[in-house]
RNA sequence: GGCUCUAUCGUCUAACGGUUAGGACGAAUCCUUCUCAAGGAUUAAAUCGCGGUUCGAUUCCGCGUAGAGUCACCA
């Protein structure tokens, strides 16, 4: 690695929606990428047409968008003459396929499905790993590029390599297979493709699931056999369903990851969460900036075991990002995500505090728990009497209050003011809950709500005197 | 089944071979204006088991156990 600039690719295939996992992954190679100054390459892997699913490719765009990782070089945007989408470079492919044919490291598959399937159902049988080198045909014939071609093996042995995440690692020669290069469709496969890719691109690190680690042999013999430099392999855990521990998948209800932008969580946020699930720098801070994430982000501190998702944490990690946003950024948010009727930015205080998500906005609205400050509430005549009190008490308390409010001058009638005004009636009475329970319930009608002050400071001085009024 | 990887509070994790095993989320309790929220304080909560190496093991080694991954003309 030494004098060399990092290059690294995000290569999903076009499948269906991104979910946490592709995305780790993507947020990973950026990171080592923006932190070396290096590449960060966008590619499709799509030479598997059956599997294509339509407009996946823009659903990763917009993913990685919205998540801040801007990439390089990708499909849609290429220097000339470049193409980063596997199913448009088919002749760079044939261009090594070719290569290995002459070197002698590639033949046509000369059987057809079903006695390949024979072979795999023997082996079962007998209980041994199925190879399909030990039915190599002894004689190649030349490839018509319509049989598979496959890929033969250039030395069985025991291949050691270095995992920038999971260290020193070796797989023994059970692992090495003549597998397939080109398929019978004329696309090539992962195994194939990706490598003449990495080489194409001078990708240099190469970071995916550890899913990939059983594979890596062949993915070296390869190398071996056309002569070039594997790239540094950095393998990362998988991350796990919350409450399980299985590999998080689309099938074990994996979330579409713009449901996180529908959701309204902040990108920075989801950055950070998904940064540090799996990996962390040392210490105790655990909110970090994209800028702070860039420079302490390290291979060597990546974690080897999975992690669960845990989506309290994200809640609480994306409300620690809303509070690093500046007070207009905070109100235009919350506004937006309010009903047309509700945008009043007196309410931002408040709901502000109740929230870890923008849509919590949308949802306390929903709920009506708003409601109170745009109508008056039903008031229960029973309820508004504090628990040992009585209604002759509360009566009073609601009167002196009443007075002491007519008094503010209607420019000063804010939080402070209003709290001072109404603690030192409440420190005089009884219990401070015999003056503050009626005036919250009578502004309010509800068990529950925001305190008195700041509900009496956004209704305002007028409104605030005819609710209690009202109740009297 | 073969091969490979992994194992610290419920969860995410920290700890040159030497710490009362630390932090965060979540939980509980208390405080701060009756309630809610926010904030503050406090508490409970972990080194998978057994051996070995060592003066000393969460850390190194072996075995066991448990979990995961992988064995496609899918990526």
């Amino acid at each position: 690695m030494l004098n060399k600039k990092v290059v690294t690719r995000f290569a999903p295939s076009p499948t269906g929606f991104m979910h946490v996992g592709n995305v780790r992954a993507a947020l990973y190679e950026w990171l080592w990428a923006r932190k070396n100054n290096g590449i960060f390459i966008l590619r499709i892997e799509d030479t598997d047409q059956k599997r294509e699913v339509e407009g996946s490719v823009e659903h990763i765009v917009e993913c990685l968008k919205w998540l801040g990782l801007d990439y390089d070089a990708g499909p849609d945007k290429c220097e000339p003459g470049m193409c980063y989408t596997q199913s448009e470079r088919l002749e760079i492919y044939k261009k090594y396929a070719k290569i290995l044919i002459e070197k002698g490291y590639a033949y046509p598959d000369p059987y057809t499905v079903e006695e390949l399937e024979n072979f795999r159902k023997k082996a079962e049988e007998e209980k041994r790993p199925f190879l399909y080198r030990e039915h190599r045909p002894d004689n190649f014939g030349t490839w018509d590029g319509i049989k598979a071609l496959r890929f033969k093996t250039p030395e069985i042995k025991s291949y050691q390599w270095h995992d920038a995440v999971f260290g020193d690692l070796s797989a023994g020669p059970e692992m090495l297979d003549d597998f397939v290069l080109i398929k019978s469709d004329g696309y090539p496969t992962y195994n194939f493709a990706h490598i003449v890719d990495d080489i194409e691109m001078n990708i240099n690190v190469v970071m995916r699931g550890q899913e990939y680690i059983a594979s890596t042999p062949k993915y070296l013999s390869v190398y071996q056999a056309l002569g070039f430099e594997p790239p540094l392999y950095a393998c990362l855990p998988h991350i796990m369903a919350t409450g399980g521990n299985k590999k998080l998948g689309k099938r074990d209800g994996a979330k579409d990851v713009l449901d996180y932008k529908k959701e309204g969580y902040l990108p920075d946020a989801m950055v950070n969460f998904l940064a540090f699930l799996g990996w962390n720098p040392g210490g105790d801070k655990e909110i970090y900036t994209r800028k702070e994430l860039i420079e302490a982000f390290d291979l060597s501190r990546i974690q080897v075991s999975g992690a669960q998702m845990n989506l309290e944490k994200l809640d609480w990690m994306n409300k620690e990002h809303i509070k690093l946003l500046s007070k207009e950024e905070i109100e235009k948010n919350i506004l937006e995500w309010l009903p047309e009727d509700m945008r009043n930015s007196k309410l931002v205080s408040v709901i502000l505090e109740r929230i870890s998500k923008w849509s919590d906005v949308r949802d306390m609205a929903q709920s009506g728990e708003l409601d109170l400050f745009f109508k008056a509430p039903e008031i229960d005549k029973v309820k508004l009497v504090y628990k040992n009190s009585t209604a002759e008490k509360t009566f009073e308390n609601l009167q002196a209050v009443i007075k002491a409010l007519e008094n503010i001058d209607e420019n000063n009638f804010t939080v402070e003011k209003i709290k001072e005004i109404l603690m030192d009636l409440a420190n005089k009475a009884e219990s401070r809950g015999e003056v503050l329970h009626p005036v919250r319930y009578a502004l309010s009608g509800l068990d529950k709500s925001p305190d008195p002050f700041i509900i009496a400071s956004i209704l305002g001085k007028n409104e605030t005197l005819s609710r209690l009024q009202k109740v009297m």
